[in-house]
DNA sequence: ATACCTGCAAATGTTTTGCGACTAA
DNA sequence: TTAGTCGCAAAACATTTGCAGGTAT
């Protein structure tokens, strides 16, 4: 936590941007959120806090937070687009339930050499990816099947 | 194409829609383009033929095509939104050039295998997903390490 | 005849931008 | 002092919707 604002005030400085109040409250409400959060989530729980904060001042900072590396912008199917968070967090994929929305992290080494050894088929070369598994999470699951 | 469209016809009926000279030559813009169009590309290509159309009718015409399991909807990364064909194509991946904005479509059985295998490992029941990769197509490739 | 469809324009929802006031360095 | 930021409101986009007139069956 402590690390990933010292990370944001050097970017700040190192890229002749400010420090500021809102910056600093807008990054303390992401860091704190495990979740997935949309630009609305956090304009929410921010203006919970600070209400005085306005909507384009979180959309301006949450770019900034991504330019400084501490979070990613993910667009989910059906236009749904999130942050999540990218310090200390390594490459990831999702599992997205089609129920009540969770998102799950996973990761499979053996698809990522498969991912790979298909990119050199094609003579592509891979530079990142993506991959969801839409379905049911365990605990929506266990509620269908009981019904 | 002719099967498509005896779908597409079946379809309308089925469902108390109608058939239109609109909803046709809508259909065939789109069985013709073996690219991954955005509606705004499916529009600019009906109005060169068809000048009279609007773009209301495309955005609702593309929805009854995709209801007729003709097209689906895609998002791509940054909020791009495209339609690809359904009809007579099995499921696949996409490999997506960062330079030349290509599609390739593929597919992995091994892939396929280690997802349901993923899945199953965290309890969650997969539905459906999607995986792309991103990097740089054969061609783009090559000119860029040529230079 | 009667739904349904179309094109237009207006409405909606989301994200970006311009600007005068404010703030960090 | 001087750039960079902020909040607000307006602008810019993308998509949807309401409606009056037209069309397929």
């Amino acid at each position: 936590m402590k690390l990933a604002k010292t990370i944001f005030r050097q970017y700040l400085k190192k890229n002749g941007k400010l420090y500021s109040k809102q910056r600093e409250q807008i990054l303390d409400i992401f860091l704190k959120t495990e979740q997935h959060p949309t630009i609305n989530d956090l304009y929410d729980l921010v203006k919970k806090k600070y209400p005085q904060i306005g909507l384009a001042t979180v959309y301006r900072t949450m770019e900034v937070i991504s330019d400084a590396g501490l979070a990613r912008k993910v667009d989910f199917e059906g236009g749904i687009k999130c942050y999540e968070h990218e310090y200390k967090h390594q490459h990831h994929d999702h599992l997205v339930c089609l129920k009540c929305g969770r998102i799950i992290e996973v990761m499979s080494p053996g698809i990522e050499k498969l991912q790979e050894r298909l990119a050199k088929k094609h003579k592509f070369s891979a530079v990142r990816h993506r991959m969801e598994i839409f379905g049911f999470c365990r605990s929506c699951n266990r509620k269908k099947t009981q019904v």
